[in-house]
DNA sequence: CGGTATCCCCGTCGATACTG
DNA sequence: CAGTATCGACGGGGATACCG
């Protein structure tokens, strides 16, 4: 599907079709749980709609991903074959977490950060009832400055709004601090403790919050 | 390096480097133990010196490998982060081996597996003094058919005309059943059993030859 | 929600030749 | 042995608009 190499080595026919710009993200996505297209663009947001779905298309011919429409919307999922990327994606990873260096301004986008927090929101352990998350990120520009996590009983939504139901915690936080906590770089308590990261609201659910979400699944990754 | 993702992501960021072409084949020649230029050319063929210089300059400057010129050669080293890729490497050769199909005859290519074997030649189990070990690609065009193996008490060659010092033992082969047993889709045994594969010279050194290679490092992947 | 349809540009890569 | 130099083509991918 990609460009061939002419090898038999099993590194280069991997590679013709993982090298191609986004497929490993995409597959990233899909290890992480995503199943719908427009989930998808909200984990690849500068992925432009019709290379998503071109991506898809190849995945699909690979034997990769599996396209299945059912009740109106349709979901990609991972084959036996997708599935046994994982260890590639992890691997990759674990090697990003120690040699990548700093990260640039340019990547530190906290829609993206929201969406990944969003899905490792651990269950039985946030508030009964629905919890309102704030963010604020002094650091970012107006437009995406302020987010918010609603956790409900049974989902969580990312929203670049104020839904309106009043926020029960707010995050107060540079945005580079936050990424930081979740990369597993520094931790909570450092970063409240150095006020780059502020908790505001009532005393036991500032307490309670940092329980609420499991950290990137990199940030185990000994550096 | 590569074109930015955006994205604070370490599978993102690792993968601006390497998903590029060439980039992880690269860094496979080197893991493999190929240290200077033209070493690395016999194994990537098909790269062009142009673009094989710039992927080099690449991963110098993102500190995957070390240029040092010393005695007249220019050696290429992994630094630790280079070496740290070895997973990396790992993890997608397994891949490849299990879910990337038949190789096409595009694949097959008897240069590269020469260039291979040469590497894993297991030192001490060859004969003493020098061996010469022919190939006959019977499916293969005129040009490429003929191969040679000059294995020396300290060194191995490839040669594709006759060295001239006499065949020791000559392998008469379809070259997709060497890639087969080379790969561990097959074996010795049952290559020469089913005569698709057939050794020429004298008896102990027929029955020896198969012990002198290792077979590629992927050969074990389970599938 | 789940995509297509264009359109154009720019950069990558491939091919080939050549050099110290 | 270890690369540069040059050049052209092509096609991947970004952006944007639009549709069922």
């Amino acid at each position: 599907m990609g460009a061939p190499y002419y090898q038999f080595c099993p590194v280069a026919k991997a590679m013709e079709l993982l090298d191609e710009r986004w497929t490993l993200l995409v597959v990233r996505e899909l290890v992480s749980g995503s199943e719908q297209f427009n989930q998808l663009r909200r984990g690849l947001p500068r992925m432009s709609p019709s290379l998503l779905s071109r991506r898809l298309t190849q995945l699909e011919h690979a034997g990769l991903l599996e396209r299945r429409a059912s009740e109106g919307t349709v979901r990609y999922r991972l084959t036996p074959a997708g599935h046994e990327l994982r260890p590639v994606v992890e691997a990759v990873g674990a090697w990003g977490v120690r040699w990548t260096g700093e990260l640039g301004d340019q990547d530190l986008d906290p829609q993206l950060l929201l969406w990944d927090m969003h899905r490792n929101v651990v269950p039985d352990v946030t508030p009964v009832g629905r919890t309102i998350v704030g963010f604020h990120f002094r650091d970012v520009a107006q437009r995406k400055r302020d987010w918010w996590l609603v956790l409900g009983p049974h989902e969580v939504d990312v929203c670049d709004t104020d839904p309106g139901f009043g926020t029960t915690v707010r995050v107060v936080a540079d945005l580079r601090c936050l990424v930081a906590v979740w990369m597993g770089d520094t931790t909570w308590t450092a970063a409240l403790r150095s006020e780059r990261l502020v908790l505001e609201g009532p005393e036991d659910l500032r307490r309670a919050l940092p329980s609420w979400f499991a950290l990137s699944p990199f940030s185990t990754v000994p550096r």
